[in-house]
DNA sequence: GAGAGTCTAGACGTATTAGTCTAGAACTAT
DNA sequence: ATAGTTCTAGACTAATACGTCTAGACTCTC
């Protein structure tokens, strides 16, 4: 083997710090490559594609917010699932930046390279299981009005009141939160997630 | 003067039709050309720039989706107001496509023209006139915490529940209207906008 | 009808990008 | 040591933009 002066997570660093600064496509290989002084054939031997990168850092970004989402939703808490997204926000500016203010298309332009197909559909898959869960919980089933609902409180309310913020690169103010539970208890009720 | 084949409001047309199918990263001035089997040339007879053209197609159609707003709250009615974004938006699918899922910066890349500059201000103006009055209205007084809750009620949640019917391209379904209405009061209170 | 200004027409210049290709350096296993 | 593999290195290719330029056609005014 030769020596290897740029690993796979520094390429993925760089091009998060790259879309950090000025979105995701600033994102371009010879950025990355004049960030790191690499050489693009480096790259190349890292990536299949600029795809490839992009993609990668969108779903391992996506799945560190899942994460705590799941997680509320796994113990009931559909007040804390809700709330989640702020404090994450709080938690995770720069991250949030790249998952709230932009879209999936942003990040990969053409078809989404085979590698990681499985793991976005499987994230999906996640997500939509947990509105499942929770339309069931707080609505008592899970049809398609109350997986609207369920999606309405907890996916589009909560990170519509914290994009603003995003915007101007603040911490969501704690406003913020009384909006979202207040939603939360308008929609859903007080009290009606299983205990 | 030479005969005019294709006037600006042909290029505007055309523009238009571009960022419905595909966007405003579309909207390339060849492809605006090519579609109306129109020279380059004559394009930048009509337009300085590309950004001078998708400034005018955003600040048009922001203004025509602003209208009927701004009426909404100098009648007084909040909640009329928070429902007017999804009742412009199932009369002007295309448009509010284009308004609400993309952002300014998807249309104008560099700096705004400054012929247009003038206009987006008073938009902006005009928009924020309307937030500050709709806090006095429902909250007393217009401080930044009164404000950010009117932000929240008449602009992040109801474009927020419209988002993902015009990503699938559908019209929006009547709970949309009914989880607006649901929020609003219970931010607002029942009845608290001036008579 | 002549001159001037305006528009059509599209080739051309320049910049930026993703991705390829060739050469050679460095490391590993034998 | 040496052969083979992997990586560095960066020039090169092709595609796609925006915007310019020159030539000529058309129309309006005098």
């Amino acid at each position: 083997m030769g020596r290897s002066l740029f690993s796979h997570a520094d390429f993925l660093a760089a091009a998060r710090a790259l879309a950090a600064e000025n979105g995701p496509a600033a994102v371009t290989v010879d950025a990355i490559a004049a960030r790191l002084k690499a050489p693009k054939g480096s790259f190349y031997h890292r990536f299949a594609s600029r795809d490839a990168l992009l993609g990668e850092l969108w779903l391992a970004t996506v799945l560190a917010y899942q994460e705590g989402f799941v997680q509320t939703i796994e113990a009931g808490d559909g007040l804390a699932a809700a709330l989640h997204t702020p404090a994450w926000v709080r938690a995770n500016l720069d991250d949030a930046r790249l998952l709230l203010l932009y879209s999936r298309h942003d990040f990969v332009q053409g078809e989404w390279p085979a590698a990681l197909r499985r793991g976005v559909r499987e994230q999906t898959e996640r997500f939509e299981a947990c509105l499942e869960t929770f339309a069931r919980d707080a609505f008592g089933r899970a049809g398609t009005s109350q997986i609207r609902r369920a999606t309405f409180v907890l996916a589009e309310v909560p990170t519509a009141a914290v994009k603003q913020h995003l915007q101007r690169r603040e911490v969501p103010p704690p406003l913020v939160d009384e909006l979202i539970a207040t939603t939360y208890r308008a929609i859903v009720g007080p009290g009606k997630a299983r205990s």
